[in-house]
DNA sequence: TTCGATGCAAAGCGTTTGCATACTG
DNA sequence: CAGTATGCAAACGCTTTGCATCGAA
């Protein structure tokens, strides 16, 4: 799956006009490696760590191109943060979020998105996106004390 | 409502050992009259206009304290900015919003609360908050275009 | 008269941008 | 070679904070 992501995004860049740099390989790799969710941050000390030279301002260069080419998708939570996650070709899914942990888990479920079509239609809108987070203690945290 | 609501306020500030004041009184009635979803400056804007010798910071700091108080909530949207709305006592709802005009609408659907309870309980996890928001184009932005 | 609240301006934080240099095509 | 991408640091926009002053209790 990395090599058709990286292809991805050559296919993308040549498109474009723009080009591949070990840097942007760099990032996109650890990107998908560190799976989901990744502040700009996070994905930086990380990149870093594999390629030293690398600078701040090309990971996020890049997290805007990589949700350009549509291999990203940024996500806003309500902590503040803005986090990127990797965009597989499967479905929406949707997240629940510990607030004491943070972490973050995630789910899929039909039904609620079909009734989400449903509230739309009633009001006249054309529903694109959606966002639902669910904010709570996971199963870990429950026991523990604030 | 309005009485209600600065009443709120005067017996959370007391029991807090805090102190009423009329740029808090202002920047609440003002909040409340503007009905839905304010960002910080366009409150700050409307109480200027009404109290010209407000402070920013005094609009972000009792801002906070009528989250505080639960008067208020505190939403971050997707497009970045963050926005406070009114917390009355009834039921909670979540937002359309128009990607073009901005418009926000607010629902309530409890079906989707309910199934948004079971999806949590199978992972173990515990609710206390949740967030949905749906965005498309309302009917008016429909016929447009981009 | 005390201590919290205010207003101003400066600082903070995550993110973006300008610019000279490095590198791709 | 031409023109994009990079790295650095400075700029940015929104929000918070420090500090001297003001005002509620």
């Amino acid at each position: 799956m990395q090599k058709t992501a990286v292809a991805q995004l050559s296919e993308y860049l040549a498109g474009q006009g723009l080009r591949s740099t070990n840097q942007r390989d760099a990032i996109l790799k650890m990107f998908i490696a560190v799976g989901q969710h990744v502040s700009a941050e996070d994905l930086y000390v990380r990149v870093k760590k594999a390629s030293p030279g690398i600078g701040y301002a090309t990971v996020y260069r890049t997290l805007k191109l990589l949700a350009d080419a549509g291999l990203a998708e940024e996500r806003r939570f309500a902590d503040g943060f803005t986090r990127f996650e990797y965009k597989n070709s499967s479905g929406h899914h949707d997240h629940l979020i510990c607030t004491k942990c943070g972490a973050i888990i995630e789910f899929e479920n039909e039904r609620i998105e079909a009734l989400q079509q449903d509230v739309a239609r009633k009001k006249g809108f054309k529903v694109h996106n959606h966002k639902l987070e669910l904010y709570g203690l996971c199963s870990n945290c429950q026991g523990k004390k604030k």
